[in-house]
DNA sequence: CTAAAACTGAAACAAATGTTTAAGTCAAGG
DNA sequence: CCTTGACTTAAACATTTGTTTCAGTTTTAG
């Protein structure tokens, strides 16, 4: 059932209305028309978006994430949860281990100017 | 002196000579010009433009960077690249810190959409 | 029924980080 | 000298992630 407006779910997950609008567009959650042209919102949608600003935390772009949360069904199972959690995972720990090879060679002795 | 062209820069830098331009333009680096009117850099040149991919690495915009570099001489004493490194050791085990918090967070065992 | 609040798409705007293009100038080698 | 490759500025373009504005439409509460 979409009930939701997008007001509803801007203010359900914490981000402006034209953002909504902005990842609707970009395919991260979809949404019903009224019979006069409004988008409706399942109650699933400010979940996804919040699963989004957790993944823009990570520094996944806005095309990542949209492959990310196309594997999550709109009412996503325990598995579904566990590989999206899987992935992001790997993706911080990914990116912590490139800040950290930066970090080891500013540490490597060389000069800034030989890396 | 200043003897060295913007495609020496480049070269020597590993970036493109649009992005020499730029950081000019930024001020990153400064340039001299000829009575021709073309830029010729110092040695320390690509020095500062390799330090400055570095800082990118870590995730610096180009007005961090910026600032960073203006306490850089040209001719910079082994205090002023112990600052350096102090600096961008700093911010880079911020980066670091606030990939770890995102990570607690999603390895919290709340549901992604109360994060 | 009506007035206010929320919605619509399209397009312009914004900031960051460059790249590309155009038309023309300079420098270096032979 | 003269050709060729490198240089110049300015502006347009590209991409990302949205926000703002416009003019008009829909929904909702009273």
């Amino acid at each position: 059932m979409s009930t939701l407006t997008v007001s509803d779910v801007a203010r359900e997950s914490g981000v402006s209305g034209s953002a909504v609008r902005f990842y609707e567009r970009q395919g991260l959650i979809t949404a019903g028309r009224t019979s006069g042209n409004q988008r409706r919102f399942g109650p699933e949608a400010a979940c996804r978006v919040r699963v989004a600003r957790v993944a823009q935390r990570i520094g996944l772009s806005v095309g990542e994430i949209r492959e990310l949360l196309a594997a999550l069904p709109p009412d996503p199972e325990p598995a579904d949860w566990q590989a999206l959690h899987e992935r992001l995972t790997a993706e911080a720990e990914q990116r912590i281990r490139e800040l950290h090879a930066a970090l080891d060679d500013i540490r490597s002795g060389r000069k800034l100017c030989e890396l």
